[in-house]
DNA sequence: TTCCGAATGTAAGCTAGCTTACATTTAAAG
DNA sequence: CTTTAAATGTAAGCTAGCTTACATTCGGAA
């Protein structure tokens, strides 16, 4: 899903018919950031929409408990920061660079309008991008209400081969090179750290898939 | 939240400037719908956005095990199928009739982005309600993912109170007046249908609440 | 190379909430 | 007014997954 969003993500910030791209380009710096520097933090003021250069980037929230909640992790080509767009005024969630060297082009959301009425394509292009993460939602919604933690953890894992995954020409496996801990996973789908451990132990027990600190690998059936 | 929204809702569809009202109901007519009638279907092509004129509308799917699965029951000068702007292209739930005289006015979804091109005042509305529909869904989300089944329970009767609340009197109780069976409750918070029960009937022995077929009375503290 | 904090592995005990089953009440339709 | 299907009330038994606690391993900083 998301790789289909980067395909469409270069038209929207590359394809742009070229005057627009230049004086896009000219209007607009790119930010860097270091590890652990946050982007912007919750309740700051909603004014930007983000594309990531280079790096990545944790969007997450602050629970009552104070715990951390991740929302997702995103990476080069992707977009963050878009319900601003939406009329959102301040943060719901903290955005963090998780790279020592972290890329993000900021665009305000008053261009962004402007670019949306004055392009017809590009304002379809956000749209659309804007119904894949309402749906993206939609789903994990439906999964917390009717799926059991080993479902949840599987259609993870297949939205994640989406993103980072690509086929081993040796083996066929899927080999998935993430930027998630397993206490983000868990957070993501819904579960106990713990619970997901013993999932992923048991799923590799049953040879669906294997799995280091920083790598899956889903096993060809 | 709603009602908030029915407020803007006047605004988008009555309070355009007047050519434009004039020029919209000459193209559009309302439709009427019987208990029980399909509005429209999953998979159905997703052309139109539908106002709601009178009555109420039911909008879910159905689960792989063929269980009915609720989002939302809305109501007069509400707003569904939305996500056609966003470009969805087939239905992901059907909306359904659930009174004998429901009214609906449908807006092709080319015609309300020609309003929202023309119109930068109404295409900010939108956005705006896009964004709501948004935060719901992440705040349902977000009580799904932490909160027992009777503090979803108290939330989600926060809401009711919003869309269909109003301050008794005499009393100085919420009474609502909804139409939505502990069944359906019980599906859009993510529980059991007895355990929603329960819950309600604690609740009335605290004296929270106070509870019949189609009325709930949140007493004062 | 060593060290330390973070990430991962694992187990015991507990409980919220599910499933299933059935009884009772209500309201809509004839 | 009667009938009947749907909605609501209630209870027993079970289990997935949580919490807590601790051991182990890894990787980056010094």
């Amino acid at each position: 899903m998301s790789k289909i969003w980067f395909l469409e993500d270069v038209n929207v910030f590359g394809a742009l018919c070229p005057h627009k791209t230049k004086r896009y380009r000219e209007r607009n710096h790119f930010c860097q950031y270091g590890k652990q520097d946050y982007i912007y933090f919750e309740e700051d003021a909603a004014t930007k929409v983000y594309l990531i250069e280079k790096g990545k980037v944790k969007l997450g929230y602050y629970a009552e408990d104070g715990k951390e909640v991740v929302r997702a992790i995103l990476t080069k080509g992707e977009l963050f920061g878009e319900k601003a767009i939406l009329g959102e005024e301040s943060r719901s969630e903290f955005a963090q660079s998780l790279d020592a060297q972290t890329m993000v082009c900021p665009v305000p959301v008053g261009q962004m309008q402007e670019l949306m009425r004055s392009n017809r394509t590009f304002s379809l292009k956000v749209y659309k991008f804007l119904g894949m993460r309402f749906k993206k939602l939609e789903r994990r919604l439906d999964l917390l209400l009717f799926k059991d933690a080993t479902t949840r953890v599987k259609e993870f894992l297949d939205e994640l081969a989406e993103d980072f995954g690509y086929c081993c020409p040796n083996t066929g496996d899927t080999v998935i090179k993430h930027p998630y801990t397993q206490k983000d996973i868990a957070s993501l789908i819904g579960t106990s750290r713990p619970t997901l451990n013993a999932i992923m132990n048991d799923l590799k027990a049953v040879n669906f898939l294997d799995f280091s600190r920083n790598e899956i690998r889903l096993k060809v059936a």
